[in-house]
DNA sequence: CATGGGATTGACT
DNA sequence: GTCAATCCCATGC
């Protein structure tokens, strides 16, 4: 059973604006409905929240159904149905076996395109970010009951850039997972806030791990950010 | 129905 | 630098 009290209902998504009434108000569908490289490119600088946990965006990637890397682009399928579905929705699967992969599907319903979301600033939740974190994968051992140290199986202290600093990192730190798949950015339960400041300075480069259409400068990162993974882009644009 | 290939990460040489 | 872990699903027999 996975029974599971809910976590410290401690407040750590961040504080909402006094005055406007309406909080935390999400990016609007109508945000997604554009080209890819432009959202891909708008959404550095924005806030990822699921739960307690939050996150801006430092790093993106643009994937759409005309070049060969994008799932979208075999066609419709089960699997990628939701890249082809309706803007303002989360794409998430298995990547390797192992990690989950979050996206923003973009375009309108009928293109499939979405924009990864490969590395965040941990904004808030950090300490349940840790420990989503250290937990080791399940094959080790089944559930020790210690408390008391730790990480005490050689698990050395994380660093706060190591949280959200890759796409399977993030997803884990947030605690997203695949039955979040097809769910609205707009309604939760993992949501996107747009940013605050004015538009930082974004580096553009070509994208990681794949080998097809790898020349497009698809990959946008905020320039200097110690967040973002690696291999760092080099200084262009 | 069997097989192969990942939009990655962490551990190790 | 190299390499294994491990699940979903597209493809082929």
């Amino acid at each position: 059973m996975k029974t599971r009290p809910a976590e410290s209902p401690s407040s750590a998504v961040p504080a909402p604006r006094t005055g406007a009434g309406t909080a935390l108000d999400a990016l609007p569908g109508s945000f997604y409905k554009r080209p890819v490289l432009e959202v891909a490119r708008d959404l550095i600088g924005c806030t990822v929240v699921h739960g307690e946990t939050a996150g801006a965006i430092v790093e993106t990637e643009a994937y759409h159904q005309q070049e060969p890397a994008s799932h979208a682009y075999i066609g419709l399928t089960p699997r990628t149905s939701t890249l082809f579905g309706p803007p303002g929705v989360a794409y998430v699967y298995r990547s390797y076996g192992i990690h989950a992969l979050f996206n923003a599907v973009c375009e309108p319903e009928g293109v499939g395109a979405a924009v990864l979301i490969r590395a965040l600033r941990p904004v808030a939740g950090l300490e349940l970010m840790r420990r989503r974190r250290s937990r080791r994968p399940p094959a080790d051992e089944a559930e020790a009951g210690s408390v008391g140290s730790e990480g005490g199986s050689g698990a050395r202290a994380m660093a706060d850039r190591e949280l959200c600093s890759g796409p399977g990192r993030l997803a884990q730190a947030l605690g997203i997972e695949l039955g979040e798949n097809g769910t609205s950015l707009v309604r939760g339960p993992v949501r996107v806030l747009p940013r605050e400041r004015r538009a930082p300075e974004i580096v553009a480069s070509t994208r990681i791990g794949i080998t097809k259409a790898a020349a497009l400068p698809w990959r946008f990162s905020l320039a200097g950010d110690e967040n973002v993974s690696r291999p760092w882009p080099s200084r262009s644009r």
